[in-house]
DNA sequence: TTTATTATCGCAATCGGTTGCATAATCATA
DNA sequence: TATGATTATGCAACCGATTGCGATAATAAA
């Protein structure tokens, strides 16, 4: 099988030094002009690309991201990967993807395998389980930055966060000034900050808006598929719960309330509104259309991504971290809009 | 800013070579149990990590596989990447994804890349517009194995495609055996073999089964978004074409139709019946629920990985291109039953 | 003609590991 | 005691590039 050109061979057959050939594929000037072109010639025949490998080990410097993150069929964050590969691409950096599958194990074996190769820097999005943060901590010490999006973290690291509390919040008061007082809360899974500043948004609003609240309005569903929600809110009707609004952390939850609503015959919006999360791709072609909260993907990874590469730039001065928190935006759609 | 921890680290410190320092860390008989111990202690101690990128130069062999998509954001290549990354990481290997973007542009760019970075093998699925190979072939002549999947290309390599025209020819089968016989076709981008073969099998049952067709039932619908299709239909209906079936070339246009159908206040399935292609995730949440031809995303990505492997670990001896075609199936939902 | 100055190019170390071979030390055997 | 076998370790080349420095030859200046 036929094996890659590498300088060396180019040396060979011109008969000249490999560091001469280096240099002139460079166009140093000490090289001269019949030289430099002969090299060039032969280069191009022959196909010659420079091994990435050997720059990098020379160099100790891959020019490659890495970018951990759950789950790549979501629609968020294949939005935020966008984001993050035109800021990359753009500063001519690649990257390496792995998806930890909501594993903290995974994540692990991930954030191990990225060192090994000497990324210059991580994007991480750490998973609905993940507990202890030595992982990441081992990696910084080796002076590797890593800059965390979405779900906050307790390291000293930077972070580009979206309003959760806000988004929460704005969730809630647009139900309420809409004309629904008895709201529940489809929550997600316990310990992950990012839903818990959800819930936080949606007890303040109550508070704030002078609404009556209580606990059990909030109902936990932290798998995050269609069929967790439907059971609950199919559960919640047979128990002859009371509600005419749902705030669910995300828009798969929702859909599965909204099926579950519509199979007992209960009109949204006009007996019971929802609001989503996060605007998937699906929002807008289901029937009704999804009211939701949208968080701009492609600007958290491009500002993540920009925040990595400054931190990589410098990479011997200490940079004090910081923690850049994104506003979201709430998209008025049919399950909450009474036309 | 702390650097990482080398193999001359540990043998400095221990005042030994590090060809016995690599030895010991390998468990080599020939290194005395006491020297083994000691290293050890301190490789952990000092978190030691080896270099990656070291030793793949050393090898020539990177334990990386490249994959090159269109899209990360379409459902079936989400489901494909999971079945790539099964068998991937259960053999040792990582992965380096890249979208194209459906732009050929970049997949040049993306190919050059991963060869550069010397990646074992190639996992693509080539764009929209692509319509030469010679980045490929390039790739291919340096020795580097590369499997096709989803998409058909004129190139001696092996592939992993699914069958279209069996896909196109069951679609439409299904719908004139649900008693509608005046079927329109949204057809995929020209020169793209996936959807030709869709069209393909579309033509091939009207024959099959006695039906009348002309040419004027296929409209082409390239762009593959919802807005596209509706205004397809849109404009169909208002030149008062008539129609009671539609077959999509995928489910986003068959979304884009629907939405336009119902906007008419066409009823679906009563009056004009929809089937889709690739069972987004959405298409179990829309109303009515989408028919869909189903691809199983993780076994053709299985599948092209364990290809790949197999090439890859047979280099030296020439290996003879396979081609296989996977099944689909057909998911019969609301769009075409009448409950 | 001799010395200084350039213009070109090669040597060799380096990045962080691996590995064939040589070497030194220890031990057993005749 | 000398020899051979065994054990434990080091030396140095190598993977494919880059780069400081030195070498050589050609040219210019004195």
């Amino acid at each position: 099988m036929k094996q890659a050109v590498t300088l060396k061979d180019l040396a060979r057959e011109l008969n000249i030094a490999t560091s001469t050939v280096s240099r002139a594929l460079k166009d140093n000037p000490e090289i001269s002009a019949v030289t430099r072109a002969r090299v060039k010639k032969l280069a191009k025949e022959l196909n010659y690309e420079p091994n990435a490998l050997a720059l990098s080990l020379r160099h100790s410097k891959t020019n490659t991201i890495g970018v951990i993150l759950p789950e790549l069929v979501h629609f968020f964050f294949s939005t935020v990967i966008s984001g993050i590969e035109d800021i990359a691409y753009s500063n001519g950096y690649n990257i390496i993807i792995c998806q930890s599958n909501e594993n903290i194990d995974r994540e692990i074996l991930d954030s191990k395998a990225l060192f090994n190769h000497r990324v210059d820097g991580i994007l991480a999005c750490v998973s609905k389980n993940t507990n202890h943060y030595d992982h990441f901590i081992a990696i910084q010490d080796k002076g590797i930055p890593i800059v965390f999006f979405d779900r906050d973290v307790p390291i000293d690291a930077s972070k580009i966060l979206s309003n959760d509390f806000e988004g929460g919040y704005n969730a809630t008061k647009h139900l309420i000034e809409s004309g629904k007082t008895n709201l529940i809360h489809l929550s997600g899974p316990e310990g992950l900050m990012l839903s818990e500043q959800r819930t936080r948004g949606f007890v303040q609003a109550h508070r704030d808006l002078g609404i009556p609240f209580s606990r059990e309005k909030i109902l936990r569903c932290g798998d995050g598929d269609v069929e967790e929600s439907f059971k609950i809110i199919q559960n919640a009707l047979q128990k002859g719960m009371k509600f005419d609004g749902i705030f669910a952390v995300n828009d798969i939850a929702a859909v599965g309330a909204l099926q579950a609503l519509q199979e007992a015959h209960i009109s949204v919006p006009q007996e019971v509104a929802i609001i989503g999360y996060s605007d998937w791709q699906f929002s807008s072609f289901i029937s009704p259309t999804l009211t939701t909260i949208k968080q701009n993907g492609n600007d958290i990874g491009k500002k993540a991504a920009e925040l990595l590469l400054e931190e990589i730039h410098s990479k011997d001065t200490f940079i004090e971290p910081k923690s850049i928190t994104l506003p979201t935006e709430i998209i008025l759609r049919g399950t909450t809009l009474n036309k």
